[in-house]
DNA sequence: TATAAATAGGATAAGTTTATCCGAATTAAA
DNA sequence: TTTAATTCGGATAAACTTATCCTATTTATA
């Protein structure tokens, strides 16, 4: 469904989002520890998530990974896919086909709309709030 | 969603039902040519599909590629998927916890749910012979 | 039985994603 | 102003997916 990089950086955001509530930046290396990923790897999808600016960062000593506190609630599941992903998972055809559309459509094009209709109503309706509030509940896990 | 394997699988049965609708077997470099696909690649997979007797094949001179006509019906996309991407689809978790259930659950797992559930249905009610009727109408297309 | 037309399958290459490493740039604090 | 803690970013490697090529095997027909 989503690529490796987009499941870290779905977790990864959780994570900050969770600190950021308390005013504490955190490092790749944290991250990396709490939801079970190469650490350099996820650096690099930090990277792309601050140019993309869904997340901040603050460069040198006590610096790291941050979300200003009141964004965490706008910030939702589908930007960080947006970011790193792109939209493909929006616009891509179902069997690959360049050109499908309603007038060119592929053999399972009104099927899959249902499915992707019904994923991006939730990328785009579910909050990073809402997902950090489930961990710190203990109600949802970030690794193991 | 699914690998270019995938995609071109279930295009490949869905010429391949077509041409055996009508009694004649089909070879890899024709399927590629009506599917846009590497030949030689889609070979492989009609292999795959036949070694999980999803379709059959006979080998020598006209041989080729085939479904028995009584099947075509009853043949799922959820058939194809599985034996070319397996059920990762199905089971993976969505952020790729290796243990993601309602007892330790990732933070998607219940808004991923709905979504699987739907796409679930989907493959598992959309035949073979749904799809061939309507390249064979002319209201879908393999390529392009 | 010889031939030609097929699929089967191994070896390998090319491309993409995932992962690691290291040095440069930045910045707070001593 | 020096130091230490950081992010940034380029280079590279490893792993996986996609794609190609070549030979062996099978089989209907002449």
């Amino acid at each position: 469904m989503f690529s490796k990089a987009c499941e870290y950086g779905i977790k990864a955001c959780i994570f900050i989002a969770i600190n950021s509530y308390e005013g504490k930046r955190v490092s790749p290396k944290e991250i990396a520890e709490e939801i079970n990923s190469p650490h350099a790897f996820t650096a690099k999808i930090l990277q792309a998530l601050v140019r993309q600016r869904v997340i901040d960062s603050v460069k040198g000593a006590y610096g790291g990974f941050e979300v200003s506190k009141n964004e965490i609630q706008h910030i939702k599941l589908a930007q960080i896919v947006k970011a790193i992903d792109g939209d493909r998972i929006y616009n891509g055809c179902g069997l690959g086909l360049e050109k499908c559309d309603e007038k060119h459509p592929c053999p399972v094009h009104d099927k899959f709309k249902g499915v992707r209709d019904e994923l991006k109503q939730m990328l785009e309706n579910t909050s990073l709030e809402e997902l950090a509030l489930n961990i710190k509940s203990g109600s949802a896990f970030l690794k193991l």
